[in-house]
DNA sequence: CAACTTAATTTTGAATTCATAATTAAGTCA
DNA sequence: TGACTTAATTATGAATTCAAAATTAAGTTG
């Protein structure tokens, strides 16, 4: 073996892009509160690392928007709200319609069947009802047809915005009307993937995109409405 | 008058607010010059601040994709590549599509006119051949465009790829050529937005973006070919 | 004197310190 | 008691300090 088995897979560059992983993954999981002021001090203890690398983590979790800086009032989880969603959607809309139309101009076989067995594995959470795994297969999906566009600069805008509405599993909340169409939707994305037809592909993912859209703005009204 | 008259501007919220876009003026003015190293005691001196915020925004511009970060080895001006430019221009392309798509929804009689304006002294630039006043004002016009879709988010993204491409005048070399073809797909431009026609202004920012790459492509292998 | 070692210097990443702003707690008075 | 003031405490932003890494300079040897 040329290289030792990696200890904990590759060894991160800085202590500070560590720090934006992790945060990232406890504001995404509403381990951090929407809302909520973010614990300085506790996360230092927590993760063992001095104030330094965690404000630098917190200003750039602030550029892309996940956290707010207050002057001299330090970092707030930011919250999804309905003003947010009807603005990111229509953006992610666009650019997961061109990863669809570079997709198709780049996908191998493989990488299309790979997909297949995603979307196979998908159906059957559907089936299940099994909502976590549905969403954690879905982001695979979409993550897939991402790497197949080949353009790192689509993948990281993408992941950046998604970040932004992954907050707190209001994706999570679906009718079951809304699933079935959703899985509706997915079966089109397949069928135009394997045919390498990349306008419908766009057009269908813009589409997908902005059903999300309505059922998460749906989902914050009523939410809204109940806690008023 | 109820407030005291501003002593400079809106006072920035922090130093590493500040420092970010003093940094990105730097590198788009190459007075940072792409590829080498951020010297980064200087810099404290002649901002007058200590190495914490600096490297504060620092990262912010790593993530950015401005400056790169190598452990234990500084940050470090990125470049911009042929690649790059190949992987930007479409996602700016999309972005600016659909800019132009929100635009027609959204702009008022009194922006159109301020565009017309706009326009109007750019083709005087172009007469003239100044080609700084020509990219300043055509900058202003795309950001009439985009605050006319009314979607900041929209805006900061477009912003945050538009500074990459703006690194080191690199939009600055055009041939009489292009830059008449350039004119040419502004004229259509302020066309389709004053018939409010969203589809074909839509396709004709996604058209002037591809033409953009195009000849940023030709200068950079141009410009290779020279130094080589 | 050219390639290699080793020591001095500088730079980097991160912890610590420190002044200031914000928050909380305690005290005052009607 | 409850609104207001003032003092104590805590948290924030930024400068400073410090250990480790990288770079440069100085020797050393063939």
């Amino acid at each position: 073996m040329l290289q030792s088995t990696n200890t904990q897979a590759i060894a991160r560059t800085s202590l500070h892009h560590e720090l934006v992983s992790r945060l990232q993954a406890l504001i995404i999981n509403a381990e951090l509160e929407p809302g909520s002021k973010v614990p300085e001090k506790l996360l230092c203890d927590q993760f063992g690392v001095s104030r330094t690398p965690l404000r630098e983590a917190l200003k750039v979790l602030a550029s892309d928007g996940l956290v707010r800086l207050e002057p001299n009032r330090g970092a707030w989880v930011t919250r999804v709200t309905v003003e947010e969603v009807e603005e990111v959607f229509p953006v992610l809309g666009s650019l997961e319609a061109l990863s669809g139309e570079l997709a198709c101009q780049n996908i191998t076989d493989a990488e299309i069947e790979a997909i297949q067995d995603l979307h196979a594995s998908m159906l059957k959470s559907y089936e299940e009802r099994d909502l976590d795994a549905y969403f954690r297969i879905n982001q695979k999906i979409h993550r897939a047809i991402l790497v197949a566009a080949r353009n790192s600069t689509l993948t990281s805008s993408c992941q950046a915005l998604s970040l932004r509405m992954q907050r707190a599993r209001y994706l999570a909340n679906m009718t079951e009307g809304r699933w079935q169409d959703a899985v509706q939707e997915h079966e089109s994305i397949l069928e135009f993937l394997i045919a390498r037809d990349g306008p419908n592909l766009s057009r269908t993912l813009l589409g997908h995109m902005n059903s999300k859209r309505l059922s998460v703005v749906r989902w914050l009204q009523l939410e809204g409405t109940i806690k008023d």
